[in-house]
DNA sequence: TGCGATTTAATCGGATACGATATATAAGTG
DNA sequence: CACTTATATATCGTATCCGATTAAATCGCA
């Protein structure tokens, strides 16, 4: 959206590498280091929110993803969340035990479990609406879709470049 | 709120909201989904890296931070790193285990403790260089500063949002 | 058909995050 | 000085993440 040709700013050093000069090796200038301090402040800034209805950031957004479709099997939630059985089978065995979902092993293959929502989970995310006090709380105006764009670009990027190790 | 016109992007809708429209609670439209998953692959693009030093994503960090500056106290770098020394203090004694850092409690005020690395951190540090590869995995090219600020001001935003409850 | 290879979840151990609490030290007050 | 309050770390319990492994089911192919 900026000024993609020009790569030298005048008041900002804003340099591609984060190694360049003594200086280059500041936190401050670390693009891992924002994503990874901006991770931290969004999961403070949803906490409140989702405290009152019992849930932590990743449940919710389990959720979430399951609203999506029913009967997904935990690969393809997997796939959705970039998580893996490892990581979400706690989780959704958490929020099934507190009825938010329902897991049943797949009668035509039973290696696969498929989760669904009930209708106690799906009224929950009626209920939550956190994003028009996040919204403003952002405080990107009408860059917000640009940065998502940006980020989500980010991410799929450094995944892509993580399963292809022929690159360099 | 709306009203981009820089909006160059022809398919996207990319509202304000991720709660507009029945299909607006896709996880693909929530930003803090976009910064929750990203992270997630800077952790998993970094591991390979730091595993042959021996070190995770945030000693690494911790480190970087350290290296800044001599005789941090646990609180200034947990402003620095937006952590507290619940999860500090295991981190830091860790490092100190493995001869990367020294902590002492600072004779003046002996409730807080100095933290400094020692020439061994000091060198593991140059020997990391994950900032040329991963430049290049992140593929935003010219965007790559201007991605960091607005993440970076997001955080800020953010961060500021939940400390200060006086708004809504 | 038989059986090794593959796939899917689940389990386990290690390392964060974080709220709540504990402990020790320092500072403030009469 | 005694005592209360405030501050700086540390500890503890819960919930992720993740690599490695396990267990069960399915597939592939002779």
């Amino acid at each position: 959206m900026r000024a993609s040709k020009t790569a030298k700013q005048p008041g900002t050093p804003a340099p591609a590498s984060p190694q360049a000069g003594k200086d280059g090796r500041k936190l401050s200038n670390f693009l891992c280091f924002a994503v990874y301090s901006a991770n931290l402040a969004f999961g403070r800034a949803y906490k409140p929110i989702l405290d009152e209805l019992g849930l932590t950031y990743t449940q919710y957004i389990a959720m979430v993803a399951l609203s999506e479709e029913d009967d997904q099997t935990v690969s393809m939630l997997g796939e959705k969340l970039f998580l893996e059985s490892n990581t979400l089978t706690p989780i959704l065995k958490k929020l099934e035990s507190v009825g938010y979902l329902t897991r049943h092993r797949d009668p035509t293959d039973e290696r696969q479990v498929r989760v669904s929502l009930t209708s106690a989970g799906r009224n929950l995310l009626l209920d939550v609406d956190p994003g028009s006090t996040l919204i403003a709380a952002t405080g990107l105006g009408d860059d917000f879709p640009v940065v998502q764009q940006s980020v989500t670009r980010l991410r799929d990027n450094l995944l892509r470049a993580h399963t292809e190790p022929g690159k360099s």
